[in-house]
DNA sequence: AGCACGCCGACT
DNA sequence: GTCGGCGTGCTC
């Protein structure tokens, strides 16, 4: 990739428009427009300052679109008429976006075969960029008595709908939704003079202005009342500078009182942006600790890197791998730089933005989807500000701005939340910052306890290159914490065949080794977390009589029941569209009231709990529990404060937890994570696995772990088991190599969706054919095939694989020509390094 | 995405 | 002939 890429250099934002006097007049604008991708030229109106790197607004068609100044142009091209030429409308964002900012844009849409666009949508704030709505308004004064009867169907409908409404006001797509041939009829109206079709302007989000008073003299004039006076003392006391209505509040006082004591002079009010940044309370201030060997050893060799540089940072669960992040980070701020923290999902690891605020204070924000609009566009400008600052953020926050970077990590590397697959762009947060790090010359920190595959082989290979060459190629470091601080231990792992407890009579879900462990918990006043694969209480409920299985009408799936407490309402449910209807009290096919329920749930493990142990008092922390905002940190204190003894969950039990008190961890059911046909089933449950494991005796107690599985002999529960992550990785490194797969060959799968069947297969088969066409040999080429599960919330889904070389360095752009090859009923997304491939 | 324009079949 | 349906193509 290199600048030319684009077509265009980037201006530095430094680059300034002299009015009058320059010859630079154009500027190319790319367009913010479903289906639109280019640059238009715009002229630049005399009274704007606009320059590359802006966000602005400007006309297109009927509407006013954002789009972001990209570059000059000299002139325009010939072919273009002049007169068709028009201005730039506004100005939205004075943009900040240094040239590396750009080139990493760029590289993400051309890697992973996306529209420019999409990638800045997804990189910066939402309502940045915006769209105008044409609407249509009733003129009342114009209207003649029974309008309607003068005009066309079609008209005198709009009439009446605009009439029942107050403001008789409406945006033209909701007339055209409601009335046939709605266009017709505005033009007709809008002749007659009845209606008027106006342009509402973008609901961009625009910075929160606010009443700042100011105190703006020494000492206090003599002729104030008493009133006024006490008003200036509080603003003095509070520094001399108070946002207006804070200051009426703390002062009771009404806005007069300080009207007038701005027209004595004594202070002035001026508007003033207000960030709306979540500014939690700082939790008790935190100072660093001290370092085992292994830390110490890591920490001084991060500390001597210097540009560019990819680490690993490879440390057991509970080797303390913040703690280095933090000390990391400190001397990137005292230089004057920021960092850049990524963690798989922000509302899962309040306790690790809780550590840097305690750390770091205000010098820490948080980054992320969850945030309001303004929060974000707020949090976003500021970072543009470019004090020396932190920035902890999921996925999207490695598109930052932070003007001066100074390192960037990636907490908990091998978590698939990084890459995403639903939204475009589907890219890799841990690819996209190793491009960013390369860019801005600055570190990049990969930890984990259970590193990727991708990112293993890269530092093995760095290893073995190093013995031949004296200088590597790359800068590149495995750094490793083979040992808990405080030298604990890490957990034993028993295995227990639950074949075997079958075999003499337990039909529990729990095997006495973990009954007796819940036993004893209580007594010894010590926490247990249970894990199970699934939420809802069971997978499928199935007719004993005849055998059927209640199914989504949806979806190729069964429906999960789920019940949660006596009394509760029955519901099934469906995991994939969440579809739900009540539990039927007869089987639909045969009516037979005999309905049994298979496959165990979080919410089967906690009634079984309250069965068996009925003093256990226990928290279920799943998706259906931790819905609203807030619920993790308010469920996860709780059970931090001791109110219960037993945390149920499912996969978010993996992230991040560090909780002192539990010393059992019991996963009721490994086998739901074994047996996947996905290539990499492997390594996700070992990391799974081995991350649950790992909650375990992180506090002064030892801790233990109980796997429960039919299938106790799998080399997966073998090497948890051992806790024995290098022979794992390498047994099925060579599975991989050998078939191909990443981290050596690499995947690109196209998707095809859509209601009807039949067109989903047609369009897969000819998008197959024109993949033949379009590459070469070295390209393997699978498929079409039906998804693993082919209808999902009614749309049937086939499946492409493009299986690559490993040397195979392929512009995959050609890839967006199968677009063209769809109906519009069937929809393809092309998917670049998938991390799951059903 | 909107909104033209322009081409065909069913009516005053 | 004109009105009204919808397919195609452009928007600086």
């Amino acid at each position: 990739m290199s600048d030319t890429d684009f077509g265009l250099v980037v201006a530095e934002p430094s680059a300034s428009y002299q009015f009058g006097s320059s010859e630079e007049k154009w500027l190319e604008i790319l367009v913010d427009c479903p289906g639109v991708q280019g640059l238009y030229t715009y002229r630049l109106p005399s009274d704007l300052a606009v320059k590359p790197g802006d966000i602005v607004s400007v006309p297109f068609g009927s509407q006013i679109l954002g789009g972001i100044a990209i570059g000059w142009v000299k002139s325009p091209s010939a072919d273009l008429d002049p007169s068709r030429i028009r201005e730039v409308e506004d100005v939205i964002s004075a943009g900040f976006f240094p040239s590396s900012y750009w080139q990493l844009l760029n590289r993400v849409a051309e890697y992973y075969c996306t529209d420019l666009i999409a990638v800045i949508k997804a990189a910066l704030p939402p309502g940045l960029l915006g769209r105008s709505q044409r609407r249509i308004r009733l003129r009342r004064e114009w209207l003649p008595q029974g309008a309607e009867t003068f005009c066309s169907p079609s008209a005198g409908q709009i009439l009446q709908l605009l009439k029942s409404q107050k403001e008789g006001d409406y945006s033209a797509q909701y007339l055209q939704r409601q009335i046939r041939n709605a266009n017709r009829g505005i033009r007709e109206l809008v002749k007659r003079g009845w209606v008027e079709s106006y342009l509402e302007p973008p609901k961009t989000t625009r910075p929160k202005l606010q009443k700042a008073v100011t105190l703006i003299v020494e000492s206090f004039p003599i002729d104030l009342t008493q009133r006024q006076r006490e008003v200036l003392e509080v603003l003095r006391h509070r520094g001399g500078e108070l946002w207006l209505n804070e200051l009426l509040q703390l002062c009771k006082a009404s806005s007069a009182i300080v009207d007038v004591l701005a027209s004595k002079g004594c202070v002035v009010i001026q508007q003033r942006e207000r960030l709306r940044l979540l500014n939690e309370e700082r939790p008790t201030s935190d100072a660093p600790k001290t370092l085992t060997q292994d830390q110490a050893k890591a920490l001084a060799t991060i500390r001597t890197l210097e540009g560019f540089a990819q680490v690993l940072l490879h440390g057991v669960t509970g080797s303390g791998k913040t703690e280095i992040y933090l000390q990391a980070i400190a001397p990137i701020l005292e230089s004057g730089k920021s960092a850049l923290v990524l963690v798989p999902e922000i509302g899962l690891t309040p306790q690790l933005t809780d550590r840097f605020r305690a750390r770091f204070g205000h010098k820490v924000c948080v980054y992320h989807s969850a945030l309001s609009d303004g929060e974000r566009y707020d949090t976003w400008r500021q970072m543009l500000a470019g004090e020396p600052q932190i920035v902890i953020g999921t996925r999207s926050a490695i598109f930052a701005p932070l003007p001066k970077l100074g390192l960037i990590v990636l907490d908990e590397e091998h978590d698939s939340s990084f890459k995403q697959t639903q939204l475009l762009p589907t890219y890799h947060a841990r690819t996209v910052a190793k491009w960013r790090a390369e860019l801005e010359e600055c570190p990049l920190i990969l930890g984990s306890a259970t590193p990727s595959l991708e990112s293993w082989v890269e530092v093995r290979s760095h290893k073995e290159e190093r013995k031949n060459l004296p200088i590597p190629k790359t800068k590149s470091y495995y750094l490793s914490l083979p040992q808990r601080i405080q030298s604990r231990p890490l957990p034993p792992v028993e295995i227990v065949d639950m074949r075997r407890e079958l075999q003499i009579g337990n039909r529990s879900i729990f095997s006495r080794s973990l009954q007796e462990a819940l036993e004893s918990l209580q007594q010894r006043q010590q926490q247990a977390i249970l894990f199970i694969n699934r939420r809802g209480h069971s997978t499928f409920v199935s007719c004993r009589s005849c055998g059927y299985v209640m199914e989504c009408p949806h979806c190729d799936v069964s429906l999960s029941y789920h019940y949660t407490h006596e009394g509760a309402t029955e519901l099934l449910r469906c995991h994939y569209c969440n579809y739900s209807c009540l539990q039927p009290r007869n089987c639909p096919e045969c009516g037979s009231p005999y309905l049994k329920f298979f496959g165990s749930g979080t919410q089967k493990v906690t009634q079984e709990l309250t069965q068996q142990f009925p003093k256990l008092r226990w928290i279920r922390f799943d998706s259906d529990t931790t819905r609203t905002k807030g619920a993790h940190r308010t469920l996860l204190s709780q059970f931090a404060r001791g109110e219960a003894d037993v945390l149920v969950g499912t996969q978010m039990l993996t992230k991040g937890l560090d909780l002192d008190q539990v010393t059992l961890v019991g996963i009721v059911s490994a086998d739901g994570l074994l047996h996947h046909c996905d290539y990499r089933a492997s390594e996700r449950a070992f990391q799974t696995l081995t991350q649950v494991a790992g909650r375990a005796g992180r506090g002064d107690e030892p801790g233990r772990v109980i796997v429960q599985t039919y299938a106790p002999e799998h080399p997966v529960i073998q090497a948890v088991r051992r806790h024995d992550y290098d022979n794992f990785v390498e047994a099925e490194l060579s599975q991989r190599e050998a078939l191909n797969y990443p981290p050596y060959g690499r995947l690109v799968l196209i998707r095809l969706s859509g209601i009807d069947g039949v067109e989903v297969q047609n369009s897969a088969q000819s998008v197959a054919d024109a993949c033949t066409n379009l590459l070469n040999s070295d390209c393997e080429i699978l498929g079409p095939a039906p998804a693993n599960i082919m209808r999902v919330a009614r749309r049937y889904r086939w499946h492409i694989l493009l299986k690559f070389a490993a040397e195979a360095r392929e512009n995959l752009l050609i890839l967006n020509e199968l677009r063209n090859l769809c109906p519009q009923s069937v929809s393809l997304s092309i998917d670049v390094d998938p991390l799951s491939i059903d």
